[in-house]
RNA sequence: UCGGCGGUAGCUCAGUGGUAGAGCGAUCGGCUGUUAACCGAUUGGUCGUAGGUUCGAAUCCUACCCGCCGAGCCA
């Protein structure tokens, strides 16, 4: 043990610390040793750096415990930095000092390749490694973005509860919850309708938390628990939601280009597509003008006009651009029983699904709501929906009811879009999945 | 719920009727610039489960279990 005083520095700071003596703590991903020389692939959280032994340079107990190590060894490193063009980070450690925390134990994550279901069953293990980290850490960048952005545009988070009388929508499948045999409770598959009781007393507000869907999805795009982030402003009409929407998507491309140019490059994503959605500017087609491209260009995918779409109608709409595309203006009776309709047309409703580039689907659906306290009650009527549950909701509109207007986007769809990631899985510490609740 | 694919060593996989295999890992040794290092040795198996066909089954048949991918539904 060697006499450090200094406080450990950041594997990220190092190569602000060129030349001097520093302590750094972490763990160990790999190592390799030759009969006079070991290398040591140190991460701590915050990057990855090489340290060097040389037998040369530290007495001969820290080179044979430097040559002991294993993988995932805690260790706590002295040494000297150095700048060197071999290294990635530009930066070396030259060590003169080790001590081992913690043995690695026989670590069963080897840097080989791994199955997915193995990867997985050892996820707290597994976010150790370089592509979590890079997901995870792009993961805290936007969750970051998103605050600062509504709190820029004086939105007030508003946060809604997890356990619901009911479901929003009355269609999807919710998870029953038994309260001690007494009544059941629902987890929340949306907050919106919470947002919108905000909305009249704050004006602005989103809400930003897990939500739990019951579908028996077992596709790349779903989880049963997923995080949705669903602004909702009093007076804000269609048009000016779309803009939002907007707004906050080319936002969060331009935040993690600028914040997460490493990560991105871990996970060789390529970033036209982020690039181009950074600029705003997204297009935005009609339901109507996207069924007739559908009809028009899309092949086998051709689609009577009235139907909903699916996944790989998704995909050939959102293929047509290099950044997002609403589509809006769909029939209502696909839709929602609160989607306000268009005055002139109302047959169609004054909401708009984001289509994200590359396959990745939707990433955003919202709407202006209806604010007419007769137009809602029969909707619910229609739709048949249990009126009690939704009575407070309705009473929203008996007491200064304005028009307004809000969205919701899927934090996991748009994280797998900015990321390349191929399963929403990769985008969550602890995915919950039909086949998946441990650990 | 439906469709396609899969389950063999700790991991990734090969093996289509005749003695259970490779690479990696782990262990030991060698190597002063390695980037999934390299070289040598050692270690390693209820072939998803149950039943059937056969002289003989990882291999063929039946049922079931589990997983992956997709559809529907959705973010």
């Amino acid at each position: 043990m060697t006499a450090q005083p200094e406080a450990p520095i950041r594997i990220e700071a190092l190569p602000q610390h060129v030349g001097q003596d520093v302590t750094v703590e972490g763990w160990l991903t790999g190592v390799r040793s030759s009969g006079k020389i070991a290398f040591l692939q140190v991460r701590d959280g915050s990057g990855f750096v090489q340290a060097v032994v040389a037998a040369s340079d530290v007495s001969e107990s820290t080179f044979e415990s430097a040559r002991a190590v294993d993988q995932e060894a805690a260790v706590r490193i002295h040494g000297q930095v150095k700048a060197d063009e071999r290294a990635p980070s530009g930066v070396e450690l030259t060590v003169t000092a080790l001590d081992v925390v913690a043995s690695g134990n026989t670590y069963p994550i080897t840097p080989k390749e791994h199955g997915v279901d193995f990867l997985f069953d050892r996820r707290h293990l597994h976010v150790r490694h370089r592509r979590p980290w890079a997901m995870l850490r792009i993961r805290d960048v936007v969750e970051r973005g998103i605050h600062d952005f509504f709190h820029e545009q004086g939105f007030l988070r508003f946060d809604s509860p997890l356990f619901m009388p009911t479901s929003v929508e009355g269609t999807t499948d919710l998870f029953e919850i038994d309260l001690f045999g007494e009544d059941t409770a629902y987890l929340a598959q949306s907050g919106q309708l919470y947002a919108e009781a905000g909305a009249m007393a704050f004006g602005k507000v989103y809400t930003f938390g897990p939500t739990f869907r019951a579908e028996k999805s077992k596709t790349r795009r779903h989880l049963l628990e997923f995080w949705m982030i669903e602004p909702e402003v009093a007076y804000l009409d269609h048009a000016g939601n779309m803009d939002l929407a907007e707004a906050l998507v080319s936002y969060l491309a331009g935040r993690v280009l600028r914040e997460a140019d490493a990560e991105l490059s871990i996970l060789e994503r390529d970033r036209t597509t982020l690039e181009a959605t950074a600029k705003g500017g997204f297009a935005r087609l009609t339901y109507a003008e996207a069924i007739d491209r559908l009809n028009e260009e899309g092949g086998d995918l051709a689609l009577p006009y009235g139907e909903d779409f699916g996944a790989p109608h998704e995909t050939f709409l959102g293929d047509l651009y290099d950044r997002p595309v609403f589509i809006e203006a769909w029939p209502t009776n696909i839709k929602p029983f609160y989607m306000q309709p268009f005055d002139d047309h109302p047959e169609l409703a004054k909401c708009a699904d984001m289509i994200a580039p590359e396959g990745y689907g939707e990433i955003v659906g919202g709407s202006e709501r209806i604010h007419d306290l007769a137009l809602l009650e029969a909707r619910i009527k229609e739709h048949n929906l249990p009126q009690e549950a939704f009575a407070w909701y309705v009473d929203l509109r008996r007491h200064g009811s304005v028009p307004h207007s809000g969205f919701g986007m899927g934090l996991e769809r748009l994280l797998a879009w900015f990321t390349g990631a191929k399963h929403l899985r990769e985008v969550v510490p602890f995915p919950r999945m039909l086949t998946r609740m441990y650990p």
